[in-house]
DNA sequence: TCGCTAACGGTACTGTTGTCCCGTTAGTTG
DNA sequence: CAACTAACGGGACAACAGTACCGTTAGCGA
């Protein structure tokens, strides 16, 4: 009748928190190197030097796993840009994206756990409040330049973040071409020709001109 | 010393051929019902109807086994759009795209595919040749546009096409959004937004102006 | 600081994935 | 159409991921 309640959040200091620390740890390791396919949580146990059985009790599959590490990531956040203008904002905001998609462990991190979202709802759900987060921190940049009136004013700020997010994750994910500066800068230029198109006005249907 | 040949290499007729489509097409059912985490090779066999050593013997992996039906599915083309405008030409493939990843089998299969790339550098490799297939498909329009004086002479029409796909590639993969007819136009109008403002040329470092 | 019990960890067990071996079926060549 | 052998298929086997059980450690409240 009551059910047995979740291992881990009755108490979740000392030790506890340690073992989940350090498991963590270990899949994010394990994932950067292998990726999804090779992971299973029996490696995890031993690289995190605990034991299987605690593993298996905690998290049970590899997909819950991978959700913990997303909640984990997103309580670290990164401060936006504030340059003046908005390409400046945007292009600053690209290079951090392009940068942490080039590092050796975050890019194959990333690549890892959206690979996993893919196969898994919850997994996909906690991927995509990770990436509400990180969008709605840099969705500032848009309302300025709109207060500024470099933009229209119905734009919608968080469609023009990820349009700038985009063209890096297809090149990460899908055609695999190289991440480089000059990739960057012209996802935050594409973006800003865009937006100042009204393209991605709110309200109304979208009017191509010249 | 001499390397054993390739199993289904010297006799690729008849029933070699079957047992291939029989195979390729059990994967691909699987992939779209469960994804790369729940695809096996014994459960491929067995929906194909044929003996699970086979299909271990001429695949082996999951790996190889998609990056076979990957070789297998860039031998269907589908032609290209003439509309007479860059915006209308792009707007069918953004539609086309939209369409393909909006169909219940094929998005996820296309899903299930990218996620098993992430994992695997020769199936990386069948999809970026794949995509190129695709893209060079559907360059034309953009050359004919910079014929018609529509854009800059200097623009890489495979980035302009690339930059179709990639908002509704990462809503598919990343955000997870609703891939309505909308973002579908909106793909095609930022496209053309950019390209015109010059952000796909070739050989200048991008000037940003109003 | 003491006691209660949440949470951990070792070990024995089970089920399933992937391998091996060898007999059978059916392309392919002359 | 007959001989040769590539490729398939079944069943027995091995290795390891994942489960169950139970004793041990240590967080936390009084």
């Amino acid at each position: 009748m009551n059910d047995p309640v979740e291992p881990g959040t009755v108490r979740p200091g000392g030790r506890t928190a340690r073992v989940r620390a350090a498991v963590l740890r270990a899949a994010g390791d394990a994932l950067a190197e292998g990726g999804i396919a090779q992971l299973d949580l029996a490696d995890v146990a031993r690289r995190a030097d605990v034991g299987k059985t605690t593993v298996y009790r905690r998290w049970g599959t590899v997909a819950n796993l991978v959700t913990d590490l997303l909640l984990d990531m997103a309580e670290q956040s990164l401060p936006r840009a504030d340059t003046g203008t908005l390409l400046g904002d945007l292009t600053a905001n690209a290079q951090l994206v392009q940068r942490t998609l080039t590092d050796q462990r975050q890019g194959a991190l990333f690549k890892a756990i959206i690979a996993a979202a893919t196969g898994d709802t919850r997994t996909a759900q906690a991927l995509r409040r990770f990436y509400d987060t990180r969008i709605n921190e840099w969705a500032p940049c848009v309302e300025q330049a709109i207060a500024r009136g470099e933009l229209p004013a119905d734009t919608d700020p968080q469609e023009v973040i990820r349009a700038v997010s985009a063209p890096l994750y297809y090149r990460l994910l899908v055609t695999g071409e190289d991440l480089d500066n000059a990739t960057a800068d012209r996802a935050a230029n594409a973006a800003v020709a865009a937006a100042r198109a009204g393209t991605y006005r709110r309200n109304t249907t979208n009017a191509s001109h010249i």
